[in-house]
DNA sequence: CCCATATATGAATTACAATTCATATAAACA
DNA sequence: TGTTTATATGAATTGTAATTCATATATGGG
């Protein structure tokens, strides 16, 4: 079961805040390195290591030109799983805040979902 | 951007391998703690943190039954997406295997995938 | 050839998360 | 009420990952 280890290796590289921001900024195209560290303000040496670990799941891929190296995404239905993600984790928070208001207001909550209902 | 933040714990809790398995049996049907101690063969301590974790991202619920304490995801879609996510990450490890194999045949590699054409 | 620019790398540090262990809570039942 | 079963919790430990810093590599231009 290595494929359970490299779906968590895969998720996990993704759900780094700063590499997470590298993926959105390259769903809109390719950026060079210096780009990238310059728009998201951190060091070049960060945005370099980060881009390895991507590179080593396979989520990004460079070409050269001249001096400086381009990155874009390997696959174009990683835009679209970040975005699709980023939705229905959005959805699940705010009915979490439904069930705190609602648990504030003196119910007890009988863990049948009113709010979340069953699926 | 607070859902950047957001967005990377929601990752980064479903990219633990244990929580994965955890996910991957709930995904069939609401389970028991010590169901899933049980088939994992992890302590039930550890997974009762691991069910912690997911219930703070709204990603299970669970409801209790006498002593038992059943849970189950919140949403139905989290299975399609750990499913979708699983596919993708397997094509793209399959895409790496392809350009290293590609590579010891003795090519330079010109760095427009052949392979992993694009997108 | 030397210099400036762009990127990569490795070691060291720091921060965070997983796991274990001991124990607390709580429900059912004799 | 005391005991068993099921789960949760917190502290301590261990492991792993992010970040920084110094430096190496490599490209193009004067």
């Amino acid at each position: 079961m290595a494929v359970l280890e490299d779906q968590a290796r895969f998720l996990r590289c993704i759900g780094e805040p700063t590499r997470l921001q590298i993926l959105k900024l390259l769903a809109e195209g390719e950026r060079c390195v210096g780009d990238l560290a310059c728009v998201l303000n951190k060091e070049q040496s960060l945005i370099s290591h980060h881009l390895r670990a991507l590179k080593e799941c396979n989520i990004v891929k460079e070409r050269q030109e001249a001096q400086k190296v381009y990155y874009k995404l390997t696959d174009a239905r990683l835009a679209r799983l970040i975005i699709d993600c980023e939705a229905l984790m959005k959805e699940l928070l705010l009915c979490k805040c439904q069930e705190v208001n609602y648990e504030r207001k003196g119910n007890q909550g009988s863990g049948e979902g009113e709010i979340c209902p069953d699926s």
